[in-house]
DNA sequence: TGGGCATGCGCAA
DNA sequence: TGCGCCTGCCCAT
């Protein structure tokens, strides 16, 4: 479940369980040994931007989390069970206990560092005060196809493979287009169904693009299948065309190429 | 029991 | 462009 969304969530599940408490940090896997300079410190504040999350310790060490593909946090009800030994950190205080495993990064970071890490991203559509058009610009310079320019995250940060394919497929956009074609209009128009679709995947702790009205169902009583128009569909909602999936740069790409036609 | 698969990314060539 | 890495789950055998 690691898109954008998913960090953000995370950052503020954490702020809510930890932030100014003092937490004990272990890494009983044993590769993250920076967990030893943080444990019995306060953790003070999280931030998330795009699809890195970062816990702010009291004297200035920043613990970055990047959870990759199979990368997860679990919470425990207290008291905890034994970790298993893949679990790369333990978070706990007595009242809460956070397990993450197979995450492609948790490292300590000092703050240049981890602006370095910001310096490599675009705006990222879930953090307040986001420029569209430094994604705008990213774009204008770009020939690749604007599915490949989606999920680079220096262009925009935070989509995924999901994301991208759902908004796309509601703007009528062939994968293929060449991110420089896009216009101004246009992509402005995608950037705010970004920010609705994202920051309302912050509060469901899911990825839902369908219009209820559309479907006919509520959110929450909504199957898997309803709640996205292309991402893993065999037909499409709107014209019945069956959906193409195609190898895009190693993932998977979808599209209705009825809808979204290509150049 | 084992293979396939997943909402990611960085690196070598 | 392809590969390796990170882990867990689900399905077929």
């Amino acid at each position: 479940m690691p898109e954008g969304h998913t960090i953000h969530r995370l950052a503020r599940d954490h702020r809510e369980w930890f932030a100014g408490e003092r937490v004990s940090v272990s890494s009983p896997q044993g590769r993250f040994p920076g967990a030893d300079v943080v444990d019995g410190d306060v953790l003070e504040r999280t931030d998330a931007w795009g699809k890195h999350l970062f816990h702010h310790y009291e004297g200035g060490c920043i613990v970055h989390v990047h959870l990759g593909l199979f990368g997860k946090f679990r919470r425990h009800a207290t008291p905890p069970p034994e970790p298993r030994d893949t679990v790369r950190m333990r978070i706990a205080t007595g009242a809460n206990v956070v397990d993450l495993t197979g995450a492609t990064a948790c490292e300590l970071l000092m703050p240049d560092e981890k602006d370095a890490i910001l310096e490599r991203l675009g705006p990222d559509p879930i953090r307040r005060g986001a420029d569209p058009d430094v994604a705008y610009a990213s774009l204008q310079r770009r020939r690749i196809g604007i599915g490949r320019a989606l999920m680079d995250q220096a262009v925009v940060a935070g989509v995924g493979n999901v994301y991208r394919a759902e908004v796309l497929f509601v703007h009528g956009l062939h994968p293929e287009v060449p991110a420089n074609e896009v216009d101004e209009a246009t992509w402005s128009a995608m950037w705010g169904t970004l920010v609705e679709w994202m920051r309302r995947g912050v509060r469901q702790r899911r990825i839902i693009t369908t219009d209820p009205e559309e479907i006919g169902v509520p959110h929450h009583r909504m199957a898997r299948a309803d709640r996205l128009y292309v991402y893993k569909q065999d037909h499409c909602r709107r014209c019945g065309t069956s959906i193409r999936r195609w190898d895009l740069a190693g993932r998977w790409a979808y599209a209705c190429e009825s809808c979204q036609p290509p150049p």
